[in-house]
DNA sequence: TACATCGGAGATCATTATAGTCCCCGATTA
DNA sequence: TAATCGGGGACTATAATGATCTCCGATGTA
């Protein structure tokens, strides 16, 4: 339950990658290409281009077109959150229907509904703990203690 | 995203229903037919006896066959967790599909996966947070409170 | 003991979401 | 000016979801 899709995933991959790219030792500031990204971790080339151009059309990347183009992140690591990248690719958070109910859809629970609430509060506090986790701290070596105060910090909000 | 199934929103709906029901003031002790809880609620009669089959399977609540037969919850409502309810309808939690690789399934990126750790993190968070909330916190009148504390309890683990 | 009322369970179907593919375009730069 | 890049639309296949139908066995009660 609560799977988030390929595509979302093979974003956290490329972003993770370009940022290590592009803050590394190696080649610092160095563009990324589509298929570079393909290749090292076997993902198929068009969907991989798809969700790269979902992140570029939602500001977490820049694109180069021509030879010799390619990505790079539009803002520095530690200010990319998870769940903005997330949300780039399967939109708002929303663990329940009516979450983000519009115009004319109507809950057919709704008059009676006794959960909407918690569980409202459920997903804000999923949010937070997305929302406090940067790309940096999927970078460095120490994740746990990252999250932990990422949790943390989400619920004394 | 990480939207939760229409089954599990039934099963949270009805688990909230017989524990108000069970634990309330007008007929305490009452047991709780399907037909009962679907016409309350707008839910598909047949849909809903799946959902609450599985939940009897699970654990969560005693089954009563006959007539004025129906179902009671299994232990308190303060001791069935949210995770608990989710997982019985969905299965268990995992945001990536390498959560719970079985024999013979390969990830085609494992090789060079970047995020399987760090999500893995965030899972955990997550689990935390539904654990530490009961059903319980979804009958009273201060569920945000108690969604804080569950989620600051699941980090300092 | 007959019967109406309940849950248990399997098969089936329609709709939607996901994953992946194909093709063509325009921009860029060597 | 040609090869290399991203942008974008259309398309297909497969899986998951939501919902329905049918039949069975258990059980309380008249």
């Amino acid at each position: 339950m609560l799977k988030i899709s390929k595509k979302a995933d093979y974003a956290l991959m490329a972003l993770q990658h370009i940022a290590s790219v592009q803050f590394g030792d190696v080649t610092p500031g160095r563009v990324v290409n589509t298929k570079e990204i393909a290749e090292e971790y076997n993902i198929p080339l068009e969907l991989l281009a798809k969700v790269l151009q979902a992140l570029a059309k939602n500001g977490m990347i820049d694109s180069h077109n021509g030879p010799k183009g390619g990505y790079l992140l539009a803002r520095s690591a530690r200010h990319i959150t998870i769940a903005q990248i997330l949300e780039s690719i399967e939109g708002p958070l929303g663990i329940t229907d009516c979450s983000h109910e519009k115009e004319g859809e109507i809950c057919m629970q709704r008059e009676h509904c006794n959960i909407r609430t918690p569980l409202l509060k459920v997903q804000d506090s999923i949010y937070q703990l997305l929302n406090n986790m940067t790309l940096q701290d999927m970078l460095g070596g120490t994740p746990l203690i990252t999250i932990q105060s990422a949790a943390t910090q989400g619920v004394e909000r």
